[in-house]
RNA sequence: GCUGGCGUAGCUCAAUCGGUAGAGCACCGGUUUUGUAAACCGGCGGUUAUGAGUUCAAGUCUCAUCGCCAGCUCCA
């Protein structure tokens, strides 16, 4: 031990203020968290307590039940050797080496008992600074190797945190002892690649979340359950909003009502686009590899692309190489290249620039704004679909903005305007800027670099815009600005993005004349609002939870019938509000009303039009609403059409302060 | 791709130790004519993902393939 017997902890200085409580489980030393035993710098003037309730106090608690949990599993499995094991966003694992096997459901709650246990003896942790041949030969003598290799990438001083028996090569801080822990649960087991990469041997994984209290835990559980509930995947089967099949895997169909919501986020972007100053364009689906060799995708992007092959090409194939075999691997290659000479696009810039360079552009046409919602094919590694959100086909509200570099941060202004309406217009309101910036290897001389750093960062500033610098997460090809918004409970989801590129103008050899009748490079700005389509649908829909408002709904309204002599008046309504353009389903069958009511809110319908004889003879509906959840009472059909016909438009058609930036 | 788990009717799920594949909903036919979250009766529906193997006997055990789920790596 090399303690300073004279060296003050936090426990003594919160003491001596009387703030030191039963809960408390570290401490706050001039903004550096400190557990409550280790000797504080002698200068610390600002010391505060840790309570188990505060915020500050959940990465403690969940990193202490990490080495609780190392520790039961040491215990129950002998031999078993211990990785990493941090305290995480919503919980903790600890990663092993397992000689004889992986761990299962049941070996967790054999754990879980033996934590309880652990916990139970109340063991203190202690915090013991050693020298790094003394932190050498514990870890030899443990035999834990993968420590041992770490130790060797630390920087001094070396710590060791104990508890009980079990010890470990760790920063901290801990909680006092094991009988501060008192909620937790081991949630579940996966494979990790040792510092997390693939090339590495596999570890085995044990997920696990802890919080203050049971009821904290209890709460995060529920939440769990909830995103469960309004998981995209589990409201697209509910819903028949879209399917899978294994013949397409990873490829969506989307069914009649997706389709629907999937054609009305095309038009809201292009009502956008209309506003902005887009032009849309329709692009090929295959290509010449040639273009992918000019824009640089094939050498750089080529795995996750598809290639597109005709049986001729397939046989001028099998020709060449019974004429003659390649030898080398070089003539392998060479012989694929000029048979299959065909490519699926993954992205739309290739053909952006293609349609750019059909022309002698003039500065008088810049910025020149298009547009595409083509669709994109890229293969992706079976273990990292999902659902709506990680495809190998989708289609993107993407679209390349042509410009002089003076023009860039007005074009970057103007999207960020585009980009709050559309969010706002969904109900995303807690959006965050990112601005990433030049990475380390990275294409061009520096000082665009500064130039497009610079544009890029002005442009936010002079909006008033918060935002936070990502610095070396930029593109190869530019810096950029992208959009990190919020759903409804609180998940993380990137979607829009800006980027500067200052390569593909240079690969396509793109000019235009400028005012000074010489040739100019033009700037490249690739940006998407929505991203993907599938990806922002799956959002939307777990943010709204299948609840899609009247402007997006798949049926705005569903006339149910109180029996069956109404169905002629019924099928006269739905003909009159189809004609005003609404959709509109009319449930005719002989289920009783509330048989009907049920099964139109499993659907999410915004609003159900009950008819009865009240409602012939009053020639209107008895409107329910979804939102209100509550019988609205008899409304005249000319006020129920009135009332759609508000509610069938975005917000900011109606509301004077979004899209005001811009006009 | 890797690690682990899973795959039974259109959907949600049963099927004890390896011993005759079942229910509810949906669908179809009939009865009922209904006033705000599930009327009643009957019927159809399966090569248990696919292909091999072990066994007297396989949904159940073994192997392979495909797909899905969680995580890792990679990404819109």
């Amino acid at each position: 031990m090399t303690r300073d017997a004279t060296a003050r902890t936090a426990r003594d200085v919160l003491e001596e203020q009387g703030v030191l409580s039963s809960d408390t489980v570290g401490a706050r030393v001039d903004g550096k968290v400190y557990d409550l035993h280790t000797p504080i710098p002698k200068g610390a003037s600002d010391v505060t307590p840790i309570r188990a309730q505060d915020e500050d106090a959940l990465p403690i608690i969940r990193h202490s039940s990490a080495h609780v949990m190392a520790d039961a599993v040491q215990r129950l499995f002998p031999g078993t050797k211990v990785a990493f094991g941090p305290a995480t966003a919503d919980g903790f694992y600890y990663d092993y080496d397992r000689p004889d096997g992986t761990f299962s459901e049941d070996d967790l709650r054999a754990i879980e008992e033996k934590m309880a246990e652990i916990i139970e003896a109340d063991r203190p942790f202690r915090r013991e600074v050693v020298s790094r041949k003394q932190a050498r030969e514990l870890l030899k003598s443990l035999d834990e190797g993968f420590k041992l290799e770490h130790l060797e990438r630390l920087e001094d001083p070396i710590s060791l945190y104990r508890h009980g028996e079990w010890v470990d090569l760790c920063e901290g801080p801990h909680v006092p002892s094991t009988g501060f822990l008192k909620a937790f649960k081991l949630t579940s087991v996966a494979g990790a690649y040792w510092r997390g990469d693939e090339r590495n041997p596999m570890l085995q994984r044990i997920y696990g979340t802890a919080f203050a209290s049971p009821k904290a835990l209890r709460a995060h559980l529920k939440q769990l359950e909830e995103a469960k509930q309004r998981d995209h995947r589990k409201l697209g089967k509910e819903l028949k909003l879209f399917a899978f099949h294994p013949h397409a895997p990873a490829s969506p169909f989307f069914l009649p009502r997706g389709a629907t919501i999937y054609k009305l986020l095309e038009d809201y972007v292009r009502s956008l686009y209309a506003r902005y100053g887009y032009d849309e364009v329709i692009t090929p689906q295959i290509f010449d590899n040639e273009l992918f060799h000019t824009s640089g995708h094939l050498p750089s992007y080529g795995e996750n692309m598809y290639m597109a092959v005709t049986s001729e090409n397939l046989e001028n194939l099998q020709e060449r190489i019974e004429k003659e075999l390649p030898q080398t691997a070089e003539q392998w290659a060479d012989a694929f290249e000029e048979s299959l000479r065909f490519g699926v696009k993954p992205m739309n810039c290739p053909s952006h620039c293609l349609i750019y360079a059909m022309a002698k552009r003039s500065y008088r046409e810049l910025p020149m704004r298009m547009a595409d919602f083509g669709r994109l094919h890229r293969f992706e590694r079976s273990g990292v679909v999902q659902g709506l959100t990680r495809v190998r086909t989708f289609a993107q509200d993407d679209a390349h903005i042509f410009c002089t570099l003076d023009q860039v941060q007005d074009e970057i202004k103007s999207f960020l305007d585009l980009v709050h309406d559309a969010y706002r217009d969904f109900g995303f309101t807690d959006v965050r800027i990112v601005i990433a910036t030049r990475p380390e290897h990275r294409l061009g001389a520096d000082h665009i670099w500064d130039q497009a750093e610079k544009a890029l960062v002005e442009a936010v500033r002079s909006k008033g815009l918060p935002y936070d610098l990502a610095a070396g997460e930029g593109a190869f090809y530019g810096p950029k600005i992208e959009f990190h918004l919020k759903d409804a409970i609180g998940r993380p989801w990137q979607l829009g993005t800006i980027q500067a590129d200052f390569n593909l103008p240079e690969r396509f050899d793109l000019t235009y004349v400028g005012e000074d009748n010489t040739t100019h490079r033009p700037v490249l700005l690739h940006r998407a609002i929505l991203g993907s389509i599938e990806r922002f649908f799956a959002v939307l829909t777990e943010h709204l939870g299948g609840a899609f408002p009247v402007w997006l709904a798949p049926e705005q309204i569903a006339l149910l019938t109180v029996s069956e002599k109404f169905n002629d008046y019924a099928q006269s309504v739905q003909k009159q509000l189809q004609d005003k353009g609404f959709r509109v389903t009319a449930d005719l069958s002989s289920d009783k009303l509330g048989a009907k009511i049920r099964q139109a809110r499993l659907m999410r319908i915004p609003y159900l039009g009950v008819i009865g004889q009240q409602e012939v003879e009053g020639q209107g509906l008895a409107l329910r609403s979804r939102d209100e959840n509550k019988d609205l009472g008899f409304i005249s059909l000319p006020e129920v059409i009135d009332r759609l016909a508000r509610e069938n438009q975005p917000p900011s058609a109606t509301d004077s302060t979004i899209g005001d930036s811009h006009r």
